[in-house]
DNA sequence: GCTTTAAAGCTATTGGCAATAGCTTTATGG
DNA sequence: CCATAAAGCTATTGCCAATAGCTTTAAAGC
């Protein structure tokens, strides 16, 4: 085939630099196109539109993040493993910020969010998954897991967010703010206990 | 003056509106102008850019937000302060999910973020200030103060965040998981005691 | 009441980006 | 060695932000 040059791959791996460097929200063809050497048209020979390509950023991006987590947690159990994951999540984040904001589904980006993007859904779910099983030593069931779960992600979320949005002003140490943090959340784990 | 018509206050006022129907992301120039009766280019008669009129939608919103959980904790204390000013806060941003999101700093918009937003940041600052006062009934002080309020600010937009990003899949009671989470994290405040 | 004037609006233009159409090149397979 | 299909290109359209420069209108002074 022809001219030894870009795959399908290669975009969405200049794509996903890319969005680490100048965010994710700010990621275009163009850019895209001149990191990889050829002209912005020639792009569409390998991905439909800007919004697939984001989309296939967030899908692997999110498998990313939950193989992170799933990692983090071998062979510990309990508040070892909340804690291993919530701070392999967060250093996850920081080290690719365009990555972690195309973790979070778009908000409502026209009238679809319905039924767009239905692999990142199944990636999501399986993040997800890490988490809840993670919770999964303290006893917890059913919605009681469930709201948990919401609990740390809400938790890790928005704190990342919040981190890399330079929203925490004061000089105050974030890291030790983040080991409080989520130390705080594992203590209050059993109080998720309905039974 | 000439031709009784647009104000810098009718423009912001009509870029709120406008965010909180398409999200504050989509928001547009030509869409407020086509709003208001006017061209485009008019609008340049009343804000220096489009990175302006945002900025001014940001530091409005973010008193708005700061008086919405200033109020929620008055003639209240402890936990029902808490309590209270997270409800609140997550039914502002529900009602106004274009506003809330102007709400939260921009993720390194290119270089600046440093210097950009002077009047912003401290609007954000007086927001903080409302989360830190609720929390001192608990007899946090310093740091320890400082961690439960990143704590909370986490918590609640990582919350608002998801929610509003469609991120809660599972069909379990979203108003419910919220009370929980909310309520866990209160009863962890003491935990953020030092001495 | 008329004139002055400055603000508020307009049209026209530029430049960036996404997207589509249609042509050209090149590597590979028969 | 040639046919072919993939990969690249140029050209074009449409949308948006932004700037330049002209026109209108409402208020303020005489």
């Amino acid at each position: 085939m022809p001219r030894a040059g870009v795959t399908r791959e290669r975009v969405t791996e200049e794509a996903e630099q890319l969005a680490d460097e100048v965010g994710f929200d700010a990621l275009t063809l163009a850019a895209v196109a001149a990191r990889l050497g050829i002209k912005l048209p020639s792009l569409y020979k390998h991905i439909d539109s800007l919004a697939a390509l984001r989309d296939s950023v967030s899908e692997r991006a999110i498998h990313e993040l939950a193989g992170v987590m799933a990692r983090a947690t071998v062979g510990k159990a309990g508040a070892d493993a909340v804690a291993a994951l919530a701070h392999a999540a967060r250093e996850w984040a920081r080290e690719h910020p365009g990555r972690y904001a195309a973790t979070v589904p778009a908000p409502r980006r026209g009238v679809d969010a319905e039924f767009g993007m239905p692999e990142a859904a199944a990636a999501a779910a399986t993040a997800v998954g890490v988490i809840y099983d993670a919770l999964a030593g303290f006893g917890l069931e059913g919605d009681d897991a469930i709201d948990a779960t919401r609990g740390l992600r809400s938790l890790l979320h928005g704190f990342v967010a919040l981190e890399a949005a330079g929203g925490f002003g004061l000089p105050a140490d974030v890291d030790r703010s983040f080991d409080r943090v989520v130390d705080a959340f594992i203590r209050s784990l059993p109080g998720y206990r309905t039974a």
